[in-house]
DNA sequence: CCATTTATGATACAGTGTCTCAATAGCACC
DNA sequence: GGTGCTATTGAGACACTGTATCATAAATGG
């Protein structure tokens, strides 16, 4: 209850996660901010990501009337309140992926989209010197990694081992 | 100034260096290539970013029946040259900037909206380790931070003068 | 149950980038 | 300098993403 363990994680203990986010600011609670917790708690245990405009598609399947503002605006809420990441990719778009609070780092393979998880960081050492260097108050930032997962790789591979 | 000069670019020398890009993949010169070059070289001189629209309704002037796509098709070739950078802001918006091809990331105001170049960059170890760890080839990577320049912080502080 | 106030959904709107295609203009060759 | 081939252009249609508006519906507190 109050101290939900990570691997534990039940999809209905996230939707109430998400719930309580909402709650947590003074939103009311409604039937499609039910159902967009829901659908997010089960997208939050594959790790899947997805663009707002993916989602509401997704949700009309269980609601048909469901507005597409009041997704985004469900979005952004939890967006900002850090239930969900955005995630750049490479051409300038950008999805959502639940990730829980944590602070991480994706890295995405060019050929699949895949998406991992990468909890390394920045040595705080080199923030501290930049921001002293440039007399900037950093306050955030992104990394984002591109690349070629192992599976990838070897399917790209057609006349494989000689190479590097 | 005794130290290393960062313009020993003219205008005219970026102009012809943009112009060689275009060249050396196959394309021809066209009036309209010569147009942006000569804007985007302006623009490389003083550092200043924009976006793919604002560039082109700058270049309206000096040739009102020039194509939106013509300017998109010409930033398109030349981030992929790596002549451009794109920079992701923190909406998700993002705009291109003129760097040359030299490594570095950057770091924006999210008050002034400034944007400075960082020569520092991830250590290698820190990729290595990353790369063996989910077994990826790392092929590229973005690095952005955010944060408040020395200026806004000052703009920011009503009852602070006293404050760092 | 009722009053108040928030949330919703439909739609219009704005911004950004892509695509198509007829007309134009470079370029290589004569 | 012509000439023909072909890349390029420009205009607009189109798609996608996200925001704003506002009448209506629904949730909350009493």
């Amino acid at each position: 209850m109050s101290q939900p363990d990570p691997h534990t994680h039940t999809s209905e203990s996230t939707t109430a996660q998400i719930l309580r986010i909402f709650d947590s600011i003074g939103l009311r609670s409604t039937r499609q901010r039910r159902i967009i917790a829901a659908r997010l708690a089960a997208l939050a245990m594959t790790g899947a990501d997805f663009s707002a405009q993916e989602l509401w598609h997704e949700l009309l399947h269980d609601d048909p009337r469901l507005g597409r503002a009041t997704v985004y605006r469900a979005v952004d809420v939890l967006l900002s309140e850090g239930f969900l990441d955005r995630i750049s990719f490479a051409d300038g778009t950008h999805r959502y992926r639940a990730c829980g609070a944590a602070h991480h780092h994706h890295m995405t393979c060019v050929r699949c989209q895949r998406v991992i998880e990468i909890d390394a960081c920045l040595p705080p050492a080199l923030f501290a010197a930049i921001a002293t260097d440039a007399d900037f108050a950093i306050e955030g930032h992104s990394l984002e990694l591109f690349g070629r997962c192992a599976e990838c790789r070897q399917a790209e591979a057609p006349d494989a081992s000689a190479n590097v």
